[in-house]
DNA sequence: AATGGTTTGGAACGTCGTTCCAATATATTG
DNA sequence: CAATATATTGGAACGACGTTCCAAACCATT
């Protein structure tokens, strides 16, 4: 009498937890975290709020489910079997494409939410680390480490685009801002941030990235004695 | 006519930005970040929501302000003239130290918020990269992701003392219930967690922060030539 | 054709950030 | 000291949000 059946689809273009992600992903990518709203949400996919929460718990339910979507599709590409170091690179830097295409990821992507992603980051990122000889007791927070860079990049990439979205402005522009601000500090108070301030205004956040990256990598080699 | 005097202060216990912004810290210390709300604190100071407005622009305004607060008291702290790679060690353990005690930071902090304050913490980290003998060109790229692992570590910090209250449980349940989950996990397709899954449990995130903020420090050195 | 459990979608609730403006308090002038 | 001008105050009001609720619509089964 519970469950006679594995409940067959009702009709094509019924609702479903995918198509409200899908749907949540859309506007996510035009319009930002402010944009994702069960009212938005409920009119892109023809139907009222209420309807929503028969396929999902909340909205941070919601933002976890799309967070996994992209992950999950963007882990899948850093799998192949190459040396441990150029994985990591991989897997990082395949990471850092995601959050910049969806920059809402990096205020969303936490340990806890979207356990089952995050415990496949953590294994293809953790099997690197053991490949590359680090000391087992130090396996956890040298992984800790590369993904908590990887994690504040992606945070910090989202605060730019949100700042650059409430300022309507593109994001180099924002930066540029900041790099002018910059160089008009005090140059004996500031002379490191003004010095740096030329390089701001004309570097790439992809290439700093990965130099964040081999940072961490040399670190290890060196902590495992190569 | 336009303004005549500096304008003095009205009476003792006025309102003014900064006990607005003692009243926000004491709310989002005792309640989290869904704890500051315009009501709750014009309760606080026995006021109405709208004169809050005449000394803070907004919301972001209000949050910005108050990790400025904290931020600023704390990086005041390793301003002494230590070794380059000592300094680096203290002035990060006292952002983490202050970022376990105000959760709430690490989801507010970023580098647009609080220009000023975070302004200092580059220039104090900056000067301490050149000191240690980074290529000059990799100045902004070394420091990024020194900055990058802390804030890091602040947000996912933050999203951890958000699920314990929500959950009502302390930090400590949660990640043990994360390593109970970890450990149960198929053998097979996740050796790594599997195996850290136990280290998990009865570690030390001070620790494991410092062990990441080591790996930066030994990367900068490696590529210093040392 | 009738039945019974699921899914749907729109109304309604309480709370939020924010705006507005009359009342109040202070500073300056006569 | 009285009168005027200016700033601050605080509570009401607005629109939007997340969420709940429930009657209507739907569909697999008798």
């Amino acid at each position: 009498m519970t469950e006679k059946f594995p409940r067959r689809p009702r009709r094509d273009d019924a609702l479903s937890r995918e198509r409200i992600i899908a749907a949540s992903i859309e506007l996510l990518d035009s319009g930002g975290e402010a944009a994702l709203t069960f009212r938005a949400l409920s009119d892109k996919l023809a139907t009222g709020p209420g309807a929503i929460y028969g396929h999902i718990a909340n909205k941070h339910d919601l933002l976890a489910a799309a967070c996994d979507a992209i992950v999950s599709r963007t882990v899948d590409l850093g799998a192949a079997g190459a040396a441990p170091a150029q994985t990591v690179r991989t897997v990082a830097l395949a990471m850092f494409d995601a959050m910049d295409d969806h920059p809402w990821i990096g205020a969303a992507l936490t340990w806890t939410a979207g356990q089952l992603t995050m415990v496949r980051i953590i294994e293809c990122l953790g099997q690197q680390v053991r490949a590359l000889g680090v000391a087992p007791e130090k396996h956890w927070a040298t992984l800790s480490a590369l993904l908590n860079f990887i994690l504040g990049v992606g945070g910090q990439n989202a605060a730019n685009a949100q700042a650059a979205r409430t300022r309507g402005a593109g994001r180099a522009e924002v930066l540029g801002a900041v790099a002018d601000h910059w160089s008009q500090l005090d140059a004996q108070a500031y002379p490191f941030v003004r010095s740096v301030a030329a390089q701001m205004s004309a570097h790439d956040d992809r290439a700093d990235f990965l130099v964040g990256i081999e940072l961490i990598l040399q670190g290890m080699l060196a902590d495992a004695g190569h």
